[in-house]
DNA sequence: ATGCTACATGATAATAATTCTCATGTGCAA
DNA sequence: TTGCACATGAGAATTATTATCATGTAGCAT
């Protein structure tokens, strides 16, 4: 349940948190920004706080609950951190979001860090292109 | 010279534009923030409107001129488009940044994007690490 | 169960980064 | 050289996020 999660990280488990985790899980979008959790909170009457989804977020991130993606256009989306490590592929167009993973470009990444010197700890592999020649315009 | 860069985009010759583009050319640092070309101008004598230099390297972007990347910790930098494509590993320590660039990875990339259907048009990869163990904290 | 205390919350102010507005200035084609 | 579309600068406006602070509460110790 979520409030073993929340526990085992060392977080009180408060309602806003469970809602929060919880929309997080259920939501048909897998990647979503503070701004639409908040949203969707509110609408089905879950009233929290802006700042609140803020700070659960900043929380969840530091816990390794969740993570955090930049992805261009200035939508800072965050994503439960549920099964096997994977990056994105967004599209330029309607912003429709497909993961991968790559064993190929994950052990080139270690080796070109430490060819370089540095000890790595995280990596944001983003690719960004058309999801199909006749796809529609944004949804925003 | 800047002024042919300039006309062969389409963009007219002005002052503040050339300014920009030659800090850019010839600044110390690769990568540099808004504010920090703005700075470094003011510094420098060269008094150009915040907005301007915004606006500038919007247009350059666009242009193609060159890229914008957002590192992690919410620095947004721009670097000019010359020479090889490459990637970039970061310190998440001191913020230096170094380039890469893996033939491997990108062809993978192409290829990941074409099995999913998409048709790639960019990507974003960026690595981040502590360049050494010694590493001192962050200039800011 | 009750109280205590550290931590959490919500409303709102504050910041930071970036974009917009608009009056004025200017590159450059005719 | 002149006109006009485009560029600029100063500051207002927006957007995203974080900080402040008074009040509420989870959860441990009674």
């Amino acid at each position: 349940m979520e409030s073993e999660e929340l526990r085992n990280v060392g977080l009180k488990v408060t309602t806003p948190r469970l809602k929060i985790l919880g929309l997080l899980e259920n939501a048909k979008a897998k990647h979503m920004t503070a701004e639409s959790i908040y949203r969707q909170l509110g609408e089905g009457g879950e009233v929290i706080g802006l700042a609140t989804v803020y700070r659960a977020l900043a929380q969840f991130e530091a816990a390794g609950l969740i993570t955090r993606h930049l992805f261009e256009g200035g939508q800072t989306v965050f994503e439960l951190e549920r099964g096997p490590h994977h990056d994105h592929i967004v599209c330029i167009r309607c912003g429709r979001v497909e993961e991968f993973y790559d064993k190929v470009i994950e052990d080139r990444q270690r080796e070109i860090a430490e060819k370089l010197g540095f000890t790595l700890s995280d990596h944001a592999l983003t690719l960004y292109g058309e999801c199909s020649p006749s796809c529609p315009e944004p949804k925003r």
